[in-house]
RNA sequence: GGAGAGGUGCCAGAGCGGCCGAAUGGGAUGCCCUGCUAAGGCAUUGACCCUCCGGGGUCCGUGGGUUCAAAUCCCACCCUCUCCGCCA
């Protein structure tokens, strides 16, 4: 199947119809800058409705004229046939002209939508950062106070443990890279399986290619503003996905989905790959940042009418992971100002590290409403109730969100369940996974 | 990586530079006929954009070119299949 190239952005048919409505939206994302690209845009889509109005009319003589010529020329008539032809010539030149304008105008506009970042919900809590996102769930399972033996970071504990060596790591690729070993990596493995097993009633397993298109990239949104957060390998035009989302959402890029076939709901583990540009020198201890993660990745596609329910469903279910693993967590929602560019509507949830006395983020789940739909042209088709189609298709919307993203869970389990001999408690739910492994002890 | 074949509508598959948005068959849907599930007849059956709602434009893998006119000719690229090579 060929590539599918990205033609739609934020609904430009808004642009023209609700301008206002499009700019009150966007202003509640805090970023001035945004709304002069709006006006920006809407002056060219203006303009360029102008242009092909103009070109699809000398077109549309060029057809009549080009028919004409056909007829002529089997009656024989060379020279009327001739005449039409130099007529026919003449609006040829005006409109290349006109559709080379119309080619640089719009590819203008699209490099500007492209831009452009998703309508927040209304449900989305107004907010300039971080700072203004509301707590929503919990804390849960937290202590008032931790014993002295918790507070320890989990890098010195795995340290002490033997199943972290970062330093060989970097040895073998660098800085910011991790590598469990023994049954620390047990450890990371479980968790992916946990996550797995713990989603596996409602979404199907996939396993998807770790390297992917620019076209691939473009559709979740990570390009083209992104481009300097992911490893690019420039000889085959290809990038090592930092998230399964992207894999996950262009499986069924141009396709157009039934309704009755929706939700899809799918799931996937795979490495993330990330450059962390800007972020060097922040969290290189231990496993809260690194190059190369593992994590297991929900992702739905869905009817409009379906995707609140899913949302909540799809957080539901990230709670629940860390919920089962007796960790102290949250969940937050994300503001308008906070949320990511593709994002419609967020939630995260995060895990209390008391060796790092913070919170950290181990989840993200999003609905994107139709923006992913429209880059990667993902439709829908709607059927009444007597099961005919409707005519004409609209985009599916798409969720998705992380089901266990392993690095900070591994390092939130080595603090909380962090014994007073040093030892490391595995929690009971990843037992099935663990080959035996209860407590993880010195080996010497 | 080398050699060959091919990419056309929901599927299969034809297509001479003009009468091709596209034959034909299948499928699906509707109606008719037939006293039952068989057979038959007729009709409908893609998407996108613009619209003064009359209509106009675009799409035959993708991008470019030639031409008054391109599914059809030329160039590049992508993908699929077969054989060989190389491997996990």
């Amino acid at each position: 199947m060929a590539p599918v190239a990205s033609r739609f952005v934020i609904d430009q048919r808004l642009l023209r119809t609700d301008l206002d409505a499009v700019k009150a939206s966007l202003s509640r994302r805090q970023r001035p800058a945004i709304l002069d690209e709006v006006d920006h845009a809407a002056r060219l889509d203006a303009r360029l409705l102008d242009i092909a109005r103009e070109r699809d009319e000398i077109r549309a003589k060029v057809n009549t004229i080009s028919k004409e010529v056909g007829g002529l020329r089997r009656d024989g008539k060379v020279d009327e046939a001739e005449a039409l032809q130099a007529q026919s010539k003449e609006h040829g030149g005006r409109e290349k002209v006109l559709a080379a304008e119309h080619d640089e105008v719009s590819q203008a506009l699209r490099d500007i939508l492209l831009g452009i970042p998703n309508l927040p919900s209304d449900a989305t809590p107004d907010g300039a950062s971080d700072d203004d996102n509301p707590v929503v769930i919990g804390p849960i399972n937290l202590l008032d106070d931790y014993p002295e033996h918790q507070r320890v970071p989990h890098w010195e504990t795995a340290d002490a443990l033997g199943i972290l060596d970062n330093e060989r790591a970097t040895k073998i690729s660098g800085a910011m890279f991790t590598m469990q070993r023994g049954a620390g990596a047990t450890l990371a493995r479980a968790l992916c399986q946990y996550g797995l097993d713990l989603n596996a009633d409602a979404h199907e397993e996939m396993r998807v290619p770790s390297l992917v298109s620019t076209a691939t990239l473009t559709a979740t949104g990570q390009l083209p503003k992104f481009a300097d957060d992911a490893y690019a390998i420039e000889r085959d035009d290809l990038w090592a996905s930092p998230t399964a989302e992207a894999p996950l959402t262009s499986i069924y890029a141009g396709e157009t989905l039934d309704d009755t076939a929706l939700p899809i709901r799918l799931m996937a583990h795979s490495s993330s790959y990330r450059r962390e540009a800007g972020s060097a020198g922040r969290d290189t201890r231990g496993m809260l940042r690194a190059h190369e993660f593992d994590k297991v990745e929900l992702m739905a596609y869905s009817t409009p009418e379906q995707a609140p329910d899913l949302l909540d469903d799809m957080v539901a279910r990230s709670e629940r992971a860390i919920a089962e693993l007796e960790l102290p967590y949250r969940v937050i929602e994300i503001c308008t100002g906070d949320m990511g560019q593709s994002h419609h509507r967020t939630f995260d949830v995060e895990v209390y590290a008391p060796g790092a006395d913070a919170w950290l983020e181990v989840s993200s789940v999003s609905w994107l409403g139709d923006y992913q739909a429209r880059r990667a042209a993902i439709r829908l088709k709607r059927h009444d109730a007597d099961g005919k189609p409707i005519k004409g298709t609209e985009f599916a919307h798409t969720l998705n969100g992380s089901a266990l993203a392993v690095p900070r869970v591994w390092a939130a389990i080595i603090e909380n369940c962090r014994n007073e001999d040093g030892s490391v408690t595995v929690p009971e739910v990843l037992d099935p996974y663990m080959r035996g492994i209860t407590t993880i002890a010195p080996t010497a």
